[in-house]
Formats: structure tokens, sequence, C-alpha cells
DNA sequence: ACGAGCGGGTGAATCGTTTCATACGGTGAT
DNA sequence: ATCACCGTATGAAACGATTCACCCGCTCGT
């Protein structure tokens, strides 16, 4: 494998030089450079990041752990955070701990050996212990759809309490009074806040709230909670899916057994991926600025990780979420 | 921060002690192996992968490099290869191209700069140039969902000619005569094969064919060209989409615009994502293994990173597609 | 005429790890 | 008594790039 040596003898200048061509071509007269270059070309010389890394302390590669990349809100977040990230010539890698504690630490602590330049993080363990490790080497991190205390860490999340509150308030103005809540595990504070917004709109309303608990937030996770709906007595007349994948696993189960949408049951979803206006019935959606929500926790990170001076002060980014109302919800009841 | 330096003399060893330790436990006493792990653990010493490599002269990273990480048929995909690699103790990371040939450039120069064990390829570039650097590097590469002659490179893909004319043999059957494909970017392989796929088939049979090219492979790319698909005369009957993003905003174009299907359209999508059987009308699609695709590439490419002896020989592995047949193409004309 | 300053270039030290030749005390065979 | 060998531990060389102190040959100001 060709390397800075190679280039310098063939070019005939020292490996400084070769080095100053690649880095600081300024610093080299024009000459010498186009030789450099040109024994570039002809070795195909490509420098070697591990190499030049060791040497700068940290790696130019940021990396974004999420919780699903089969669910396209978390492939939106990606694609904020690596736009942020290109303006800076920095490059990210997406890591998908599948909601899997062990899966999440082992991405962890292989990003941590790597030395990334700082981590975006969709946490599934709450405890934050897998964290340990970043402080002691002063890797900076920030949450993503995840909201944190900031004098932990600055954080970019959405409300998801106001979020629940949302679907909540629709339901119970279409009139709904038997409502479901599919949610998806406790664990995750996304389903805790979630459930929470719920239920301090339906603690001041007429209407009672049954909740059913999922392994994960899939479609198939979805069909499984469908089909346990259509099994409750009485059964309700709408449901809240903590996310549209679930959500359409809902919507699956309820067409393959009849049911009709939303006439015998409304369904609201969360996140408002694209595939949630193209359903079966097109779905009423609690929506996230996903893309934006990457975008500005990459800014952040970066920020902290070009500390000029002072590290910057720690923020708590949250926005707001916003009710997309379609077909799945456009009964009034009673 | 922390190197194997001070671990060394926490402990009262030698590096090379503390190097045996981590990499090779059984050759050190178990006393002074204890002595070291706690120091270890004591100071919170990570392992510099970035020191590791430069020693190795190549990464414990396979990269993949897809065209769209918003379609989950990709995602599959990576899952797929992620568990292969996890199985060797290897790491993947997952790059998006976008489609765009100078991002798939920026990123194979940054994988060919990390020195990646190897690199899984669906290429957007058809021309090849941009391996340059991993032939010269001697980087291992396999294509997935592309099929190349087997002395260039190992690939793994599914029979797109076969799949074209699983989906028009079967509108063909419902005796459609007017059929349209919606076909994406023709620098696409996979498009191109569709097409003449569907082309075989139509040429033998009493079917018009009209086709109408995308710039993407995205739901709102299909809704544009389910509008186009409406001011056509006379107006096609059926419509195979080149993958199932397409055919969903298709879809969606007819159901806002009140064209009935599959009574007015019938709609054949490709790859079978999730999604599909979940739309306002489930769709029928030609499914592809996806998971096994990325399972099997990433074999290959193990395969090849580890030559005990020779090189292994480069195989072409193609899977054959399968129709799934659902509510979007249930009437027959005539 | 002499030193300061400058553009352009050099080469060695450095980063943190792995690996390999070497050392050393002890044991068993000859 | 000598030697070979074993288990264990050591320390230095290597990996490939960056960087920094230094050097050389010029020009310019005084």
């Amino acid at each position: 494998m060709v390397g800075i040596k190679d280039v310098a003898r063939r070019a005939g200048v020292s490996v400084g030089t070769v080095s100053n061509v690649v880095n600081r071509p300024h610093l080299v007269s024009a000459t010498t450079r186009s030789r450099v270059l040109t024994a570039i070309q002809e070795l195909g010389y490509v420098r070697d990041e591990s190499a030049r890394q060791l040497r700068a302390g940290r790696s130019r590669i940021l990396a974004l752990v999420v919780l699903d990349l089969g669910n396209p809100f978390f492939v939106d977040i990606a694609r904020g955070a690596e736009q942020a990230a290109h303006d800076e010539g920095l490059h990210v890698i997406t890591c998908d701990s599948g909601q899997q504690a062990d899966r999440e630490q082992s991405y962890l602590s292989m990003l941590a050996e790597q030395r990334v330049r700082g981590v975006l993080l969709s946490p599934v363990d709450t405890s934050g212990v897998a964290l340990e490790t970043f402080r002691r080497n002063e890797i900076p991190y920030v949450f993503v759809d995840r909201r944190v205390p900031a004098d932990e860490a600055s954080s970019v999340s959405v409300d998801d309490v106001a979020g629940g509150a949302l679907a909540a308030r629709h339901l119970v103005e279409r009139g709904h009074r038997e409502i479901a809540l599919v949610n998806g595990p406790q664990i995750l504070a996304q389903c805790r806040d979630r459930e929470a917004g719920v239920r301090s709109v339906l603690a001041d309303s007429a209407a009672r709230l049954s909740v059913l608990e999922t392994n994960d937030l899939d479609v198939a996770s979805g069909r499984d909670a469908g089909a346990r709906l259509l099994g409750m007595s009485p059964r309700p007349t709408a449901v809240f899916c903590a996310n549209d994948l679930l959500a359409l696993g809902v919507l699956q189960a309820m067409v393959s057994s009849g049911v009709r949408v939303p006439e015998e049951l409304a369904i609201v979803g969360y996140d408002d991926i694209e595939f949630a206006g193209a359903a079966a019935v097109p779905l009423t959606s609690v929506r996230q600025p996903a893309r934006r929500l990457g975008h500005r926790a990459a800014t952040l990170l970066i920020a902290e990780t070009t500390e000029d001076t002072a590290p910057p002060a720690r923020q708590t980014v949250v926005f707001e979420p916003e009710l997309v109302v379609r077909e799945s919800t456009k009964t009034v009841v009673r």
C-alpha cells in the first residue's frame, strides 16, 4: 500500500512537503506542488485516516445512534444531521440500536474506541451509565428526541407530552369516550411522555382510557395490538398509537377483519411519516420536525467540538409537535 | 486521555503486558492479569482503534453504500449485512448516496481513507471508475442489488428482468391492454432491467406500453407520475411501478382525484416493503429477499477479506423475485 | 557589509498500539 | 553440570501521517 513516503520519493521531496501539499498547499511553491500532485496521481495515493487521526487525537466523524432505522422518522433525523455535518466537512455514521440496550452499548463502545468527534444519541438506556466513558474521555454528546436536564447534556427534542395531549384532545373533541392507547415499552421516555400527555387531557374529560403496551414500536406489534383491541369489551371507539408504525399495524388488523375506520374505530398515529398519508385510510398523526431535529442537534454537537475558547453553554431545544388531521379520525361520535 | 502506558504504570507492568491482557489473556498469569484489569477499570481506559488500526493496516469495519435509506428495502439489506458482520466481530457503517454520483464518490473516498475492511455497494455510477481506488489498494468490494460480471467482482442481486416480467405477465393475464410503466432513472440498472423484463413479456402480447420516467424513486415522484397518468388518453388500465415508493405515490394521486383502484387503474409495485400491504389499497408487489441479500453479500465480502490462502473465487449470486398479489390488481379487464 | 527577514524546504519527534526478539528464573532430561 | 525448554514478562521497533524547530539561500534596509 502506497504511503506518503512513496510519494515523497517519487516527487523527490521530503515527506513534510508532501503533507504540506495535501493540507496547506499555500506553503508550497507552485512547481513543487504540481510535481507532488502528479506523483500522488500516478501512485494513486490515498492518505490513511487512522494515522492522521492518531496524531490528531480525534476523528472527523460524528455518530448518530437511533432507536430504529426501519422508522422513517429516524431516517429523516439522520438526513438532517448529515446535512449539518457535511457543511463542516465532517461525516456521520448512523447506528441502529433496535431499541436494545445491549446493542446500544456495543455501538457506544465501538464509537468510543474509534474516538469519534461526537455522538448524537437517541437512547434506549435511560440510566446514562453507558455515557460514563464519553464523559471521561471528553467526547461530547447531544441527545436527540429525548429531553435531558441542561446540566447533563444538550438535547434537542419535541414536546412529547404536548404531542400526546394534542392527540387526546382531538379525540375527545370528536366525541370519543372509550379511548385506547397503544403504547410502546415504558423504558422509552417518548412512550412515557406521550402517555402522560394523554392522561393529562383525559383526566379532565368524561373519557375512559385503556392502555395496551407492546414490546416494539413496529408494524407487527401494531397488528398484534389491533387483534387484542378487537377482543375488548366495551370496544374503544378510538385509538391513539405511540407511533405511525403501530398505527399502520392496527389499521391493517382492522381492515383485514372488516372493522371500518374511522366509523367503528378512529386512529391517530405519531410522527407523520410519509407512509401515514398513503395508508389504507390516511392517518391522522402528530407531526414532528424530524429533519430539523437532526440538523439542530448536529449543529449543537459541532459547536461543542470546536472549543475555540470555553465550551459553549448546554442548550435544551424543544420543538412543538403539530396535529395533522386526515381521514382516520373524520367521524364525530354520538 | 488515558492510554496503555498509563495503565501499565498503574499496574506496575510493561505496555506489552497490558496489550497481552487485552488481546491474548492466556499469555498472562492470573495475578498480573487481574492487576491490569483493575487498573483498566480504575482509569477507565478505552483502547484507541486508530492506533490499533494503524499498526494492523486495516480496520474492523465494513461499509455499505446504498441508494436510498428512505426506502425500507435498503434498511432491510443493511440489517442482513449487520447480522452477518456481527457474527464475525465486525461492524457495518451504512452510507446513503441518495442516488447521487457525487455523494457516492464522496463516501467512497472517505471509506478508502478510513481503510475499511471491505465495501458493499449498490452503485449509482455504472462506470465503476469510482472503484479504481479500491482496486489499487486491495480493498475488496461486493455489489449488492446489482449484477456484474464475475471477473469484475462478486455480486448478490435479484433477477430484475424476471421481476419485471413477473409483474407484466400478471397484468396481461388480468386482461390489461393499456399498460403504463412508471420507471426511475435509466442510469439505474435496476430500472433498465425491470423495463426489459416488462418489454419481453409485452412484445408477445396485444398490450401497449407507455413509459413514464421519474427523476427519483420516491413517493413524491410517484405522485407526479400519477398526475401525468391521469392526463393520458387513452388512459392506461394498469400501471407497474419500478418500486413501492413510486407505487404508493401513484396510489395517493389516484385516491385524491377519485380514481378507483383497481377498478379504473390496477397498480403493481416492487420490493414488497412492509408499507405496501398497509396501503390505501394493499399493493400487489414483487418481493425481494432483502435481508438475505444483505446477509449473503456481507458473508461473501467477509470471505474475501479473510484470505487465509488464495483469494476465494468470485461469485455471482442471483435470487429470484416473487409476486405477491393483493387488492390493487384484483380486477379482471373485459 | 552585515544581520534581519522571508519563502521554501527538511527531517526528526510524536501519536498509541501491537508484535517480536529477548531475558530470566525454574525444571526436567541427559 | 549442562542444556533445552517453558511460562512469563520486557522493551523497542514499527505503522503513516503531522508538525515544529531548524536550515538554506536571497533580498533588503541600514
